[in-house]
DNA sequence: CTTATTTAAGACAAATTTATCCTAAATAAA
DNA sequence: TTTATTTAGGATAAATTTGTCTTAAATAAG
């Protein structure tokens, strides 16, 4: 479904927020050891949600990966997939044909639509509030 | 979503769907010219089919891939997908935690279980007799 | 039985994804 | 300003997926 970056970028955007919340800057080894990942890729994962301003970098000492408290309640999970996988889970799907449109469509195109549209919704409609709260709430877990 | 391979292979089995109707058996050349897709590499899949008994091989003079006359109704998208990428894509989702249930759950779990239900169902409906209907009548198309 | 034909299988190669490591750039503290 | 700290970026490596090629095994026709 998505790939093990945008995995990795999912749980660590979900462990900003929830230090974010707090006020505190983390790092990658602390999101690495947190979110069960290895340290240098999540590091560069991490640039790429910089570079799509899904979350903020600090340089320096006291320095880290934060998000501004106001920004916090917006980030969807779909920015952060769109930041890493692109948005080819959004229109490209089923058979993957070159140039596929409504009236030249693959053999699944109808029954696949319905599933990619679900998919589509569901990423932009949920927030990286809402699970962090579920982690905070014992209701989730990142790892394990 | 699905692994190359996978597409290919979904692809290939319509094919083989809508000659076996004809009664007539088809060879990998035909089927990635047919398809478009790498003939040598659809040549492995095929294997993977035929192994897992989605289709049948016929070696030899006039040899070639055919499904069984009254077999044919019955295959699924379903059959085919996890002949090629396995269940991972029924069971496994979301984060991809190492052990993951319904009792200790990735944060995005109780979104993500409907999606993939959904696909599963819609998988394990969807007959490849449906799709291969659907080529012959124009209404969909095998490549570009 | 012999031969031509076709799938099966395994070794190999290329491309992509995942992951590591080292150095540069930025920044804040002292 | 100097130094310690931390992210950014590029080179490299390992693993996986995708793709190719050659030979073996099976089978039907003649
Ligand atoms: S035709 Fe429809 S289902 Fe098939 S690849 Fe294009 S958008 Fe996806
Ligand atoms: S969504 Fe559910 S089943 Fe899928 S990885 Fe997360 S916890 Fe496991």
């Amino acid at each position: 479904m998505f790939s093990k970056a945008c995995e990795y970028g999912i749980k660590a955007t979900i462990f900003i927020v929830l230090k974010s919340h707090e006020g505190k800057r983390v790092n990658p080894k602390e999101i690495a050891k947190e979110i069960d990942s290895p340290e240098a890729f999540t590091a560069k994962i991490l640039q790429a949600l910089v570079r799509h301003e899904v979350i903020v970098s600090v340089k320096g000492t006291y320095g880290g990966f934060e998000i501004d408290k106001d920004k916090i309640s917006t980030i969807k999970l779909a920015d952060a997939v769109r930041a890493i996988d692109g948005d080819s889970i959004f229109n490209g799907c089923g058979l993957g044909l070159k140039s596929c449109d409504e009236d030249h469509p693959c053999p699944v195109h109808d029954k696949f639509k319905d599933i990619r549209d679900a998919l589509k919704n569901m990423l932009e409609q949920t927030s990286f509030e809402e699970l962090a709260f579920n982690i905070k709430s014992g209701a989730s877990f990142l790892k394990l």
